[in-house]
DNA sequence: GTCTATATCAAGATAGAC
DNA sequence: GTCTATCTTGATATAGAC
């Protein structure tokens, strides 16, 4: 609910926003206090408030990179040959990488006024897309990624079990049949 | 990392556990501090560490509670004409009844070692053998569901999305195809 | 079984000087 | 752009008396 922020980020909150995803990426979200951060940086804590609102801002700054850093792995992933296979890899390996920011990015309802209009839209575009525009079934494949996806980073698929397997099982399942000749 | 606990839970820890469910599900997972708790069976906060370890010990009982509860709903569902879409709906229905809990059975890794023996993996049954034991197709089905869970619990889909749809969708793609005759 | 008193820690955020 | 000093709040948990 941080109001929206209409000016562009200065310089200096896009190196605070920069550490910020470093310090999330290497040690969780629990490593991600104002205090931390500006250690990080080698500044006081309060010194951040003169460049990003509050710690909302923040999250939504780290959100709203993160929405665009997977529309662009994503519009790559749909000039594929196999657009549907590669969309779910690519969306698999993004969160993998990003596990923390993944997490970030889902675990809780947007702020959606706070963060960079259209970034949103930008990383659900491709999937619709490569579905010709079939809304439930773009959901049905979405749910089934995040499921994966969030199942996985919380250990809840035995230790020996093959998500190779599984992923490759639903995603045949989910994908359109072929149009018949 | 609770020590798991091989006595019997007193009464009197089954009463405090119960009151700490009930403000969960009312007030959300913020609400469910010691303090909290205490303030709501009218004693104080360190009266409940006379009954039970520590605070991961009384979320180790709620998610124990929740996989029993789950298990008892799914044994149900799989007797019925349809079994998968039974499931299906059951495990939609209970995860909305109580989304708090819900969230926290699945958000982070699990105490597996301070949980009821055996719960989770009641809970996980049902759908196995409603799948014929394919366990690659089952984690893809929970994983759908679980996703959709999730995704509609935080909000990420559309305001007038019709989620009865995907749901459907996404059951109809992964249910195993009929034997042929 | 419950109490009081307390330790310990840590978080977000603001005021106002430099 | 950064600082110091501080406010405010709130959490888990323990010791030891009753």
């Amino acid at each position: 609910m941080s109001s929206p922020d209409h000016t562009a980020p200065s310089p200096r909150a896009q190196e605070i926003v920069a550490a910020a995803r470093a310090l999330l990426a290497s040690e969780g979200p629990g490593a991600l206090t104002m205090r931390r951060l500006a250690a990080e940086l080698g500044i006081q804590a309060p010194s951040i408030y003169k460049h990003l609102r509050d710690k909302q801002a923040l999250e939504n700054a780290l959100i709203s990179a993160g929405f665009l850093e997977q529309a662009a792995r994503f519009e790559k992933a749909l000039s594929r040959p196999d657009p549907i296979s590669a969309l779910a890899r690519a969306y698999r390996q993004w969160a993998q990488r990003n596990p923390h920011l993944y997490r970030l990015m889902t675990e809780r309802p947007l702020d959606r006024a706070g963060l960079t209009a259209g970034a949103e839209e930008r990383a659900a575009a491709p999937l619709i897309k490569a579905l010709g525009g079939d809304t439930d079934l773009a959901r049905a494949v979405f749910a089934f990624a995040h499921g994966m996806t969030m199942l996985e980073l919380n250990e809840r698929f035995p230790p020996g079990a093959d998500l190779d397997a599984a992923w490759e099982r639903g995603i045949a399942a989910l994908r359109p049949a072929p149009a018949r000749a």
